[in-house]
DNA sequence: CTGTTAGCGCTTTCAA
DNA sequence: TTGAAAGCGCTAACAG
């Protein structure tokens, strides 16, 4: 059945003590090369594969790191992403990309495994029963920091994903949302815009990483000395203030509001970019396909989650805990043209595509 | 430091035998009722964790169930996928969703962890090594049954995901992709389209999926007596025989294609649903964006992965292996419509065939 | 109903 | 440079 250490030593003519020192994987025995050869041999020849188990018993670790993707599955709502129904879907597509992360930077650092919790039921217990070395905790920005307020005084170095003020003692990686909004916003400056509204703010606004994405808004028209307009989150009431000359470019909250905010102005016979420059944030699948390719501030969620492998990586091997803000950075697509191209007949532009 | 049964036992009063006979979690030691409170309560008192490596090795089993993401955060190009480039965004989105299936399926039935493992390096050995029950692999459906084959002779049980035709002795679930083809045909079919084009089959051809669908649609034409047309794979060339008044209506074979034929189709002047109807295939994130609402064919992939573990968990139990087709189920939005109450723009239009 | 006992397979001093 | 021996913390027979 199972090949045990002891049988790769009667078959290398060793003790079980010497395999182990040969096989552990640690450097720094004193073993004769000819002899870790002989038993190198033996264990390919029988297909010997160590015991995770004991092996984690007689040493107290186990090179895995413990993930809790806090949202991922849930079932409740989250119409609020985006301030638009969106079904699970955005959620997955971020979930699909820390898992990418997670995936690279586990196999680029030769982490063995990741052990997923379903989370959901009774959390911290669980989190510290040995299965792990560590854990990285994929918060939902929705729910706040109960979990990690929970998991505050544990034992296991933690870090935090989608946080960017971690309780003391953890790390904690996160997008700079705030520099993001203000990228955006300064594109749309950039192309000539002042009047430029923000839209968003609605149901989400609670949502801490969205506020930070209007505050980079506020930052960057303040210092274009453009005026601040209050934040709309109302198609409605946008299609109005466009009619009335007050914006000619939005930056929307999320992708998804910047697909609501094509689908309210064009109702309404307006077209982005003809008549609204539009930016939008996330880079969500599909964003190419709204409004023609849109113009949106790339969310860098994988590279999060990569980071946070690194950075749990740093802590077990005892360095203190640390902060990370990832800067996003810009897809220029369509939707935001200057504002001397707008004013630009539909008909036109069907026969002459703008060329990218 | 750390609290061990003898201390449980200790405070309790009683044997560490007993105390892991109430602990354990299984059921059907005799312990008297107050005893086993009197164990319960110490253990809460002292916050015992059982010790996972210590129960493994005795018991021999883990309790938890591996996952291979074969394809996830690999950074090949995926322009396959839809047969227009979409980064890894599509795969990321199914991650995803596997990912919220595992989790909704773990959470149910109980399974404490979930142990992904990188893939990329050395594959085999490393899902062997006795950290967990059984493995779920999530096939890249790009790649072929490579892994699977490998991994062909293990004692290890082992449920394929995307996967029909498995090796023998494993079990298999999967999205039925050519009842899902025949669903969007037919529904073309029902809305008086007789002219229904395939779109795919260029360089994805090779995957196994997308012949399936188009399978679906060859089979759905046939039986309602309606000419099966050569796919076409080229925006160009389906303006033109849309033009010649050959195709009234495209099945495309995932949702990105449609986009593309949505894109190509607007190029040209022709509209959809307007001058064409069209149904895809995936109901990715955006897909309500496209065409102002794509009908499509939802992809049950995080029921499928639901499935997945809901048949490990029964090999485990030791039922033998088993397969699995989910059907996907149709997501009506405004892609398609009847052709009656499409707007006669064409010329050719004004001849049309009666309906029947 | 409860306790004693013997390991699970491996790593790691320590002595040879 | 190698080997003998002592457990890591828990569970499962088996006695009591």
């Amino acid at each position: 059945m199972k090949v045990k250490i002891t049988e790769v030593a009667l078959a290398a003519g060793v003790s079980s003590a010497t395999v182990s020192k040969v096989l552990s994987g640690r450097t720094g025995y004193a073993v004769h090369a000819a002899t870790a050869e002989r038993v190198r041999q033996a264990a390919l020849h029988l297909g010997y594969v160590p015991d995770l188990a004991a092996r984690n018993l007689r040493t107290g670790r186990t090179g895995q790191l413990g993930v809790v993707l806090e949202a991922v599955g849930s079932s409740e709502p989250d119409s609020l992403l985006g301030g638009v129904t969106a079904g699970s879907a955005v959620r997955r597509t971020f979930d699909g990309a820390i898992m990418a992360g997670l995936n690279d930077a586990a196999r680029e650092l030769e982490v063995p495994a990741l052990v997923v919790y379903p989370g959901g039921g009774k959390p911290p217990a669980s989190y510290l029963d040995g299965r792990v070395d560590g854990l990285l905790i994929s918060c939902d920005p929705l729910r706040g920091h109960g979990l990690l307020e929970a998991l505050s005084g544990a034992a296991l170095p933690i870090v935090a994903l989608w946080t960017e003020n971690p309780p003391p003692g953890m790390s904690a990686v996160d997008v700079d949302h705030q520099a993001g909004g203000a990228l955006a916003t300064d594109h749309l400056l950039g192309l000539g815009h002042h009047r430029v509204a923000f839209y968003g703010g609605g149901e989400a606004s609670g949502v801490e990483h969205f506020r930070r994405r209007e505050l980079g808004y506020r930052q960057a028209m303040l210092a274009a000395g453009a005026p601040v307009q209050t934040a709309l989150h109302d198609g409605a009431l946008l299609v109005e203030a466009v009619r009335r000359g007050e914006v000619s470019a939005v930056f929307a909250e999320t992708d998804l509001a910047a697909a609501a905010v094509v689908q309210a102005l064009s109702r309404a016979g307006l077209s982005v970019p003809g008549d609204v420059s539009l930016v939008g944030f996330d880079d969500i699948l599909g964003a190419e396909y709204i409004a023609g390719g849109l113009t949106t501030v790339y969310h860098p969620a994988a590279e999060m989650a990569a980071e946070g492998v690194h950075a749990l990586m740093r802590r077990l091997q005892g360095e203190s805990a640390s902060q990370l803000l990832l800067p996003p950075h810009l897809i220029v697509r369509r939707s935001a043209q200057t504002q001397s191209e707008s004013p630009v007949r539909q008909e036109w532009r069907l026969k002459r595509p703008p060329k990218m």
